[in-house]
RNA sequence: GGGCGAUUAGCUCAGUCGGUUAGAGCGCUUCUCUGAUAAGGAAGAGGUCCCAGGUUCGAGUCCUGGAUCGCCCA
C-alpha cells in the first residue's frame, strides 16, 4: 500500500522544489483556471504599469512585482474576478538613445540622415530587446499575471486611444501650444531630459557679474547679479520679492538699489543707508537696460521695468533678478504672468542672430568676456569676478547646456487642479503621509503638462495645422481617413507625416506638427488604451475603471500615479485608482543606492538559484514595511528562509514522516481533541482573523508576520508537546496538524505560492493547486477559544520561569524533581491546573504544587499604576507615587488578591485604588531558587533523593541510546536490539526501568554484558555506558 | 533653495493612546534540550532611542530648531 502522502526528498532545494512546482502549474494550467473559475463574480481590478522590456530587469523590479502579485492572488481566492493584464512600455527616449549608442550616433542630426523609418524600426525591435528575460523572471517569481496579451503602446489600437483622448481634450479647450523652457544641447540640436541632465553636471568657472541698471525716474541704480552675461542683451525685466526689505544705499560716490540683507556683502562695510522699503515699492519702476540691442518695447508694456517675483532670494545675488524670458524657468514664468513678449535673440545652434549686432554670429558663451568689457567700458558694471559651480553639460557631447524657450504643447492641467486635488481625495495611499505630503504637494503645485517632445520614436502628436493657423486635432484613424482621404498604415513617425489633410477653406494643406507625446501620457492612458477603447471594447474599459489597486515605486508619484490620475481627473472627472501601495528604493546593504558604475547591483538570479523565489518574495513581505526602502544583499534573504521557510518545511516533514510511519489515513474520523489540540486550532482561527483583516487593508507585513507567529507556535509548542501522540499515531493530533498545515497553506499562497502549493497538494490535493481555494475563514474546526489561549500563555510563561530557575540551580532538565512550587491565584491557578501535564513535562517534575502567597518565597513590592492613575491625578502622581511606596506591600497584596481596594490620602482627600491601579512584582527572598514576572512566580524543590537520581540515570541512558541510534544511521521507525553494559549501579537503575527504556528507544529485546563490537560510550554522573544497537529483525 | 520621509543594540527591524525596567531576530559567550528541524530553551554581554531646546507629573513617542542620509522638485 502507498503511503499517505509523498516521502520528503531531503536532497532537493528550495530552488528545485519551485521548478518542480511550477511544471506542475503549467500542466494543470492553475493561473488561467484561477481566474476562469471567478469568471462572473464581482470584479477586482488590477492595473499593471508597464515596464519598459529594453533593460534587463533587476532586484527592484521583483520588489514591485511580487506586490503587484501577492493583492491580487489574495483577492481571487476571496472570491473576486481578477483579470491581470500585462504592458509594456514602448516608446521613448531611452529607447532611441539605446538605439544611438547601438548605431554610434552623437548627434540628432545622425537620425534624420539615417533616416527616419529606419531609426524607428530598430526602435521597435530594440524594445523588446530583453524580453525573454522578463517574461522568464516574472513566470520564475510567481508573478501571475496575463503575459500573453499584454497591452502595448506601440501597438495601432493604443497609439488611436491616445489620439482620442488628446482629441477629447482638445475639445474641452485643454490642449494648447505654449514655450517651455528646456535644457538644451545647441550641439546636437537636442533637448535633454531631466534624467540627462542629471547626468551630466560639471564643476566649472563662469563669469560672476554685478551690472548697474540706471533707473530712468531716480539717480539710483539697481543692481542684479548673472552668471550668464549672454543672457543680459536680452534682459526683459527685473524682478524683487514684494516682502522682503529693499534700501537705497550710497557707495563710492553711487547710489545703488538692492536689498537690505545684500549691502554688506556686495557693496562693503562702508556703504551707507539712505532709506530702506518693501521691494512691492519697486513694482513698475522703468530702467535703462544693460544692452541697447532690443527695446523695451519688443517685450511689451512691462519691458524693462521691475516686477514681483515669488521666486527672488537675497541669499546670493542682489535680492533684484536679471529676467531673460526665454532663458529660464523662473524668467519664463514671469514673464506669462506679466505678459511679456517671449523674444530670443538666440538661434537654435546657440549663436547670436542679427539683431544683436556686433555679436551676430557668435557662440553665446563664447561672447561672456567680450560682454563684460563692454558694460565696464560703459561704466555699467560693479564688479565681475570668476565663480565656481556645478553647471549642466551634454552627456554625449559636454557642450554646456542652455536653458531655452521653445515652443511646446501644454495640457492645461493647472485649471483643474482642484479636481485633482478632489479626486485625490478619494484615493486611499500606503503610507499615508504620501497623499497630503509627496503626492498633495505635488499636486497643489501643479502646473501645466508640457505633453509635446521633439523626438522621433513615440506616439505622435495628432495635430494637423498649416500656416495660416488652420487646426485639426485628429481623434481616430477613421477621422483622419475621412479628412484625408490616406488610409493610415503604421502611424508613427515618418509615415504618418507624410498624411496631409486639405485645408477646409482651400488654403494650404495641413501638415502634422512635428513633435510626438511624452511616454507618461502613454502609460498615463493604459485604462482605456489596454483595451483600445473608447473604438473597442468600450464595455471592457468601463467594468475594469477605476482600479482598485495600484501599486509601483515612490518615484512614480510624478511619474505614472500622476499621469494617470491627470488623464482620468481630464477627461472622467475621476481618480483612476482606489488603493495605491508605494514601494520604497532597494539599497545594498551598507544603505548605498544600487548602481552600475558602484558595482552594487544585486542580479535577482542570484537570490533565486541561491534561496529561491518564495525566499525573495517572504524577504520583500515581512522583513519591513516596504515604503522605506530595503537594506539588501544576498545574504538578508538567506536569514528570511532560515527563519521561516526551514521551520515550516520541517514541521510539514514531521507530520509527512509520522503520517507514513504510522499509515494515517488522511481522511479518518480524528479521535476526541484535547486542550492543545483546541490551543492550536485557536491561535490559527485568530491569525486567520488577522491575515484577512491586515490584507483587506494592503498590509501584507502584518499579514505575513502574524504567520510566521503561528508556525513558530505549532513547530516549537504544539509539535513539541505533542510528539508522543505522533509517535504514538494518536489521529486527533494528526488530524490538528494537518488542519493547521493545509491551513497556513491558504494562508500563505498569496504570500509564498511554490511552499503553499506543495504542501497543499500533498496533505490534501482536493483541488489541483491551493491557488484555486478559498481564502480561509474561522468557523468550522477552527474556532477562537480565547480563555484557553490566555490560559496556555500562563502556562508557558510558568514553564519558562520555572527553566530559568533550572538554569540558576544548575539542574539539568534531564534531571526530574519532586515538584515546582507555583505561586498563583485565582485565574492564573485554574489556568495552570488545567494545563498541569505540560508543566510537569516540560519541567520534568513529578508535582506541581500551588501557593497563594508568595511570603513563603518571597516579597512583594507595589507600584503605582501610571498608564491607569496618570490620567486621574495629573501632575499629583508624584504625591500619589510617595503615598503608594507607603503602603505595607504584604498586606496590600493579600487585599488585592483578594478583589479589595486600599485607600490612600493625597492633599487632604481619600482615593480608593483598586487592583488596576497598582502594579504588583515579586522579589525573591535570599536563598531561593525563584523566577519571578509580575505577581506569578515559580520555584523548585531542588532535594534529590536515590529515587531521583537513578531516575535522571536513566533518562540520561535513554539520552545516549537514542544518540547510539541516530549514529547508527537507523530510521525514526526501526526497532532495534538492545545491549548495554558498564557501572554495575547504572546498570541496576536501567534495569529497574527496564520497560520504559525499552519503550523508548523501540528495543524489542534489551540484554546485558559486553557485545563483541565497538560499543558507543557515554559517561553518565561519571559512571560508563556502553551501547550497542541492532536493528531488530521486522516482525 | 523647497517638499516628503528616515535616523532605536554590531547587523536587520518592532515599539499601540505619552506611562516610569525600550523589545525581537541574527551574530557573540556560557549552559541546555532533541524520536522532525539548518531548529528549540535558559543565562549573559551589547543602547547617548541622531543632537539641542521646549511642552508635560511623566517623552523613544508630542512641538521647535539643527545634523546626517534618501527621494522628489527647483
Amino acid at each position: 500500500m502507498a503511503p499517505p502522502h509523498r516521502p520528503l526528498d531531503r536532497e532537493e532545494s528550495f530552488p528545485q522544489l519551485e521548478e518542480r512546482v511550477l511544471e506542475r502549474w503549467r500542466e494543470r494550467d492553475v493561473f488561467a483556471e484561477s481566474v476562469r473559475r471567478r469568471e462572473g463574480a464581482p470584479p477586482w481590478v488590477f492595473y499593471e504599469g508597464p515596464p519598459t522590456a529594453n533593460g534587463r530587469p533587476g532586484s527592484h523590479h521583483v520588489l514591485a512585482r511580487v506586490f503587484k502579485d501577492i493583492f491580487p492572488r489574495y483577492k481571487t481566492m476571496r472570491g473576486h474576478y481578477v483579470e491581470r493584464k500585462g504592458g509594456w512600455d514602448c516608446h521613448g527616449l531611452p529607447v532611441e538613445i539605446a538605439v544611438e549608442q547601438e548605431l554610434g550616433f552623437t548627434r540628432k542630426s545622425d537620425i534624420e540622415e539615417y533616416g527616419i523609418a529606419a531609426f524607428n524600426a530598430k526602435c521597435r525591435e530594440s524594445v523588446f530587446t530583453y524580453l525573454e528575460d522578463w517574461n522568464r523572471l516574472t513566470e520564475r517569481i510567481g508573478f501571475w499575471v496575463d503575459l500573453e496579451h499584454p497591452y502595448r503602446t506601440l501597438d495601432d489600437d493604443y497609439v488611436e486611444s491616445v489620439w482620442c483622448a488628446l482629441s477629447r481634450l482638445h475639445e474641452k479647450g485643454l490642449l494648447y501650444e505654449g514655450h517651455k523652457v528646456v535644457p538644451y544641447c545647441t550641439r546636437d540640436g537636442t533637448t535633454l531630459s531631466s534624467h540627462e541632465v542629471a547626468q551630466g553636471y560639471k564643476d566649472v568657472e563662469d563669469p560672476s557679474v554685478y551690472v548697474k541698471l540706471p533707473l530712468l525716474d531716480d539717480d539710483a541704480q539697481l543692481l542684479v547679479w548673472t552668471t550668464t552675461p549672454w543672457t543680459l542683451v536680452s534682459n526683459a525685466a527685473t524682478a524683487v520679492d514684494p516682502e522682503l526689505t529693499y534700501v537705497r544705499a550710497r557707495a563710492g560716490g553711487d547710489v545703488y538699489v538692492l536689498a537690505e540683507a545684500a549691502v554688506e556683502r556686495v557693496l562693503g562695510e562702508d556703504a551707507e543707508v539712505l532709506e530702506s522699503f518693501p521691494g512691492r515699492a519697486l513694482e513698475g519702476r522703468r530702467y535703462e537696460a544693460p544692452f541697447p540691442y532690443l527695446a523695451a518695447d519688443a517685450y511689451g508694456p512691462r519691458g524693462h521695468t521691475v516686477l514681483l517675483g515669488d521666486f527672488v532670494s537675497a541669499d546670493d545675488g542682489t535680492g533684484i533678478v536679471h529676467t531673460a524670458v526665454a532663458f529660464g524657468e523662473d524668467d519664463y514664468r514671469l514673464g506669462q504672468q506679466y505678459g511679456l513678449t517671449v523674444v530670443n535673440p538666440v538661434r537654435l545652434d546657440g549663436t547670436y542672430d542679427e539683431r544683436i549686432g556686433p555679436y551676430a554670429g557668435r557662440w553665446v558663451k563664447d561672447a561672456d568676456a567680450d560682454l563684460v568689457e563692454d558694460l565696464r567700458a560703459r561704466g555699467r558694471l560693479l564688479r565681475s569676478e570668476r565663480y565656481l559651480h556645478a553647471y549642466p553639460h551634454c552627456w554625449r557631447c559636454g557642450t554646456p547646456l542652455l536653458y531655452y524657450a521653445k515652443p511646446s504643447w501644454y495640457v492645461a492641467t493647472s485649471q483643474l487642479r482642484d479636481k485633482l486635488l478632489a479626486a485625490n481625495e478619494t484615493v486611499t495611499w500606503h503610507p499615508p503621509h504620501i497623499k497630503h505630503g509627496r503626492f498633495g504637494k505635488w499636486l497643489e503645485n501643479n502646473v501645466d503638462w508640457a505633453i509635446s517632445r521633439e523626438r522621433y520614436w513615440g506616439t505622435p502628436l495628432p495635430v494637423w495645422r498649416n500656416a495660416a493657423g488652420e487646426t485639426v486635432v485628429v481623434g481616430s484613424f477613421d477621422e483622419l481617413r475621412e479628412r484625408s482621404g490616406a488610409d493610415v498604415g503604421d502611424p508613427h513617425r515618418p509615415y504618418v507625416d507624410e498624411i496631409e489633410i486639405p485645408s477646409p477653406t482651400g488654403g494650404e494643406p495641413l501638415r502634422r506638427v512635428p513633435e510626438v507625446i511624452d511616454v507618461w501620457f502613454d502609460s498615463g492612458a493604459m485604462p482605456f488604451a489596454q483595451w483600445g477603447a473608447p473604438q473597442h471594447d468600450e464595455d471592457r474599459f468601463e467594468r475594469n475603471f477605476p482600479a482598485d489597486f495600484v501599486c509601483e515605486a515612490l518615484d512614480q508619484t510624478r511619474g505614472w500615479f500622476y499621469s494617470l490620475l491627470a488623464i482620468s481627473t481630464l477627461l472622467f472627472d475621476r481618480a483612476p485608482y482606489e488603493n495605491v501601495v508605494c514601494l520604497g528604493l532597494l539599497t545594498d546593504d551598507e544603505g548605498l543606492k544600487m548602481s552600475k558604475s558602484r558595482g552594487n547591483i544585486v542580479v535577482p538570479w542570484e537570490v533565486i538559484d541561491r534561496h529561491g523565489a518564495d525566499a525573495f518574495r517572504w524577504y520583500f513581505f515581512t522583513t519591513k514595511q516596504p515604503w522605506d526602502g530595503y537594506r539588501f544583499s544576498v545574504e538578508t534573504v538567506g536569514e528570511s528562509v532560515r527563519q521561516f521557510l526551514l521551520q515550516l518545511w520541517n514541521t510539514y516533514g514531521f507530520h509527512v514522516l509520522y503520517a507514513n510511519v504510522n499509515d494515517v489515513d488522511p481522511d479518518a474520523a480524528a479521535g476526541p481533541a484535547g486542550d492543545l489540540d483546541r490551543w492550536v486550532l485557536s491561535r490559527l482561527a485568530a491569525t486567520v482573523e488577522t491575515v484577512r483583516e491586515r490584507m483587506d487593508a494592503y498590509d501584507a507585513t502584518t499579514a505575513g508576520r502574524a504567520i510566521a507567529a503561528f508556525v513558530d507556535e505549532l513547530s516549537n509548542w504544539y509539535v513539541r508537546r505533542s510528539r508522543r501522540r505522533f509517535w504514538d499515531g494518536d489521529p486527533a493530533a494528526f488530524a490538528t496538524l494537518r488542519t493547521c498545515l493545509v491551513t497556513v497553506s491558504r494562508l500563505l499562497a498569496p504570500f509564498t505560492p511554490f511552499i503553499a502549493d506543495e504542501i497543499y497538494d500533498n496533505l490534501d490535493g482536493t483541488e489541483p493547486s491551493v491557488h484555486l481555494t478559498d481564502f480561509p475563514e474561522v468557523g468550522g474546526v477552527v474556532v477562537r477559544d480565547e480563555a484557553l489561549e490566555c490560559a496556555m500563555d500562563t502556562v508557558r510563561e510558568t514553564v519558562r520561569l520555572g527553566l530559568a530557575a533550572r538554569g540558576q540551580a544548575k539542574l539539568k532538565v534531564r534531571q526530574p524533581l519532586r515538584a515546582a512550587v507555583v505561586v498563583a491565584a485565582g485565574a492564573e491557578r485554574a489556568a495552570i491546573d488545567r494545563l498541569a501535564d505540560v508543566v510537569r513535562d516540560e519541567l520534568n517534575v513529578k508535582a506541581v504544587r500551588y501557593v497563594s502567597e508568595a511570603d513563603e518565597l518571597g516579597s512583594f513590592e507595589i507600584k503605582p499604576n501610571y498608564r491607569a492613575l496618570g490620567p486621574r491625578f495629573g501632575k499629583r502622581m508624584p504625591l500619589v507615587a510617595a503615598a503608594v511606596a507607603a503602603l505595607d506591600p504584604a498586606v496590600v497584596s493579600g487585599i488585592l488578591r483578594d478583589g479589595g481596594a486600599v485607600g490612600i490620602s493625597v492633599e487632604g482627600e481619600e482615593h480608593r485604588l483598586a487592583s488596576g491601579d497598582l502594579q504588583l512584582a515579586m522579589q525573591p527572598l535570599e536563598g531561593y531558587r525563584l523566577e519571578r514576572e509580575g505577581s506569578h512566580a515559580v520555584a523548585l524543590e531542588v532535594e534529590l533523593d536515590a529515587a531521583l537520581v537513578r531516575e535522571g540515570w536513566v533518562r540520561e541512558a535513554i539520552h545516549a541510546i537514542q544518540a547510539a541510534r541516530k549514529a547508527a544511521g537507523l530510521a525514526v521507525e526501526d526497532r532495534i536490539v538492545l545491549t548495554l553494559d558498564g557501572d554495575p549501579e547504572l546498570l541496576s537503575a536501567v534495569r529497574e526501568h527496564e520497560a520504559a527504556v525499552a519503550a523508548e528507544t523501540l528495543a524489542v529485546t534489551v540484554s546485558y554484558g559486553r557485545d563483541g563490537s565497538d560499543p558507543h560510550a557515554a559517561a553518565i554522573d561519571g559512571r560508563e555506558l556502553s551501547v550497542w544497537v541492532a536493528r531488530a529483525p521486522s516482525r
